[in-house]
RNA sequence: CGGAGUGUGGCUCAGUCUGGUAGAGCACCGCGUUCGGGACGCGGGGGUCGCAGGUUCGAAUCCUGCCACUCCGACCA
């Protein structure tokens, strides 16, 4: 993409109302606008951001054996009536009346959809297990929206739903979906925590939340340190095999939010030397909760004993658009973001220090084409602003990389190769820094 | 939902107390000088001062009502 085509409209100064790391830098680097109160456009680098998150998240779904669909936005009223959960939501589910006076509302979360479409077709064990999954817009009509797109009021979420047919079998398609997530938040260059957690209104008796370590996270977290150092599982995870000890050994420490902490519990099992007291983002939750939906909604499936039983189920929730935001927070600094290489918007930014100039051009060019030809997704700043600007710009949106193409350099044959996150600068031929971006 | 605030050009803000026909910086357009870490000069465009009503010769400014947004707290993917 070259600049000077592109839309990226940057702040240089700080919006008033974004009070934190990552809102603040959103805004200013021309990834968000704000429409209402938790309810943002993406702009289109962060909707680049957004996209990289998403395929990440739906990657490691995929890997897992989760199954992709795509439910609606919108949901009848009669469905959550079959739960019981249409009036227990309260206020933070938007109701809305059609034109033939039907009640809506805009999903919050899916358990009852796809419930709903599980007991159309399935009746057998035989199919089970199964998980399906979908990313889509949620909306939860928050008191107080905050933050940024860390609580939005709409936001991206992406659910799955496990259903299996018995216990045993449930918690096994639990820890995949506990696996999986290990694997997404590292992929996204995060350290992410597994905690016990309470189930809240979704319900159910195993839980745990995912926590992203940032510190400027919302809530204060006290964990084993040692848990930092576990290995995550690898791309060839045998997720038809047994995980229960990769479960084990991500449970078997002490973590906990503050609002679970449990500091006599704590002292008792971790060491003083290992206690870790940090802050965090949390950003997904796995929960087990068997009949909870199934039986009053008469999910049934029949068992190897031609017997009809609620199917037991879990739901693993991952918040996508609040993950970008937390991304920011565990990786920015002074001068801006600094993305992952994994969700970076564009994987090199080129700054052409002076457009018009023959032998500058030509080289842009040539480095333009080279890293697109590899897939590194290049942002070439081919604008007349000043240099100073352009440095600027490139250290805000955070580029992994950042190739600086000048006449001075490139009389002497070479160019200059930044990398974002450790502001190490070299000075080297063109095809050698192509070359290290490669790498 | 309790508490505290703020609404003035795209952004950051001044002007409101003490009423007199709307300003600055940044951004934008034109010209020129510049050009390796957010340059400078000259000229220019852009604002129903959140909305509605009221007081007044005259309202961004005073009064009443409403709306939106933000922050702190309680609550939540």
């Amino acid at each position: 993409m070259r600049l000077s085509r592109y839309f990226l409209p940057v702040l240089k100064q700080n919006p008033a109302e974004a009070q934190i790391a990552s809102h603040r830098l959103m805004l200013r680097a021309g990834m968000l606008r704000q429409e209402a109160a938790g309810i943002y456009a993406w702009l289109p680098l962060g909707y680049r951001v957004l996209r990289k998150i998403e395929q990440i998240v739906r990657e490691e779904m995929d890997r897992a054996g989760a199954i992709e669909v795509l439910m609606p936005t919108l949901q009848l009223a009669d469905l959550w009536r079959e739960s019981g959960r249409y009036d227990d939501y309260g206020a933070e589910m938007l109701r809305i009346t059609d034109r033939h006076e039907r009640e809506l509302l805009y999903g919050p979360t899916n358990e009852e959809m796809i419930t709903e479409i599980f007991r159309a077709y399935v009746k057998s064990y035989k199919e089970l297990p199964k998980n399906l999954y979908h990313i889509q817009w949620k909306f939860r009509d928050e008191q107080r929206p905050r933050f940024g797109v860390m609580r939005g009021r709409e936001f991206l979420m992406k659910d799955a739903y496990s259903f299996d047919v018995d216990d045993e079998r449930g918690q096994q398609s639990y820890n995949r979906m506990f696996v999986a997530y290990l694997r997404t938040f590292q992929r996204m260059g995060l350290q992410a925590a597994p905690m016990r957690a309470e189930t809240g209104p979704i319900g159910g008796d195993l839980s745990h939340e995912f926590i992203v370590l940032a510190q400027t996270g919302e809530s204060a977290v006290f964990l084993d340190r040692r848990m930092l150092d576990l290995p995550v599982p690898g791309e060839d995870v045998d997720y038809e095999g047994d995980l229960s000890g990769i479960v084990a050994d991500w449970t078997r420490l002490y973590a906990a939010t503050e609002d679970v902490h449990d500091p006599a519990r704590y002292e008792r099992e971790t060491a003083e030397a290992d206690r870790l007291t940090a802050r965090g983002i949390e950003v997904g939750q796995t929960f087990y909760f068997g009949d909870k939906y199934s039986r009053p909604m008469k999910a049934n499936v029949s068992g190897p004993d031609g017997v009809e039983r609620p199917v037991q189920m879990g739901s693993y929730g991952v918040g996508v658009s609040r993950l970008a935001g937390a991304i920011i927070e565990a990786s920015h600094d002074e001068a801006g973001i600094i993305w992952p290489d994994a969700v970076a918007p564009f994987g090199v930014g080129i700054v052409s220090l002076r457009p018009g100039d023959a032998a500058v051009d030509a080289a842009c060019e040539r480095a333009y084409a080279a890293l697109t030809a590899t897939g590194k997704e290049p942002l070439l700043d081919d604008t007349d602003e000043r240099p100073g600007g352009k440095f600027a710009t490139m250290d805000l949106i955070g580029l992994p990389w950042q190739l600086i193409i000048g006449p001075r350099g490139l009389a002497d044959g070479v160019v200059e190769l930044k990398r974002r996150r450790t502001g190490e600068r070299r000075t080297l031929p063109l095809d050698e820094a192509l070359a290290a971006i490669s790498a």
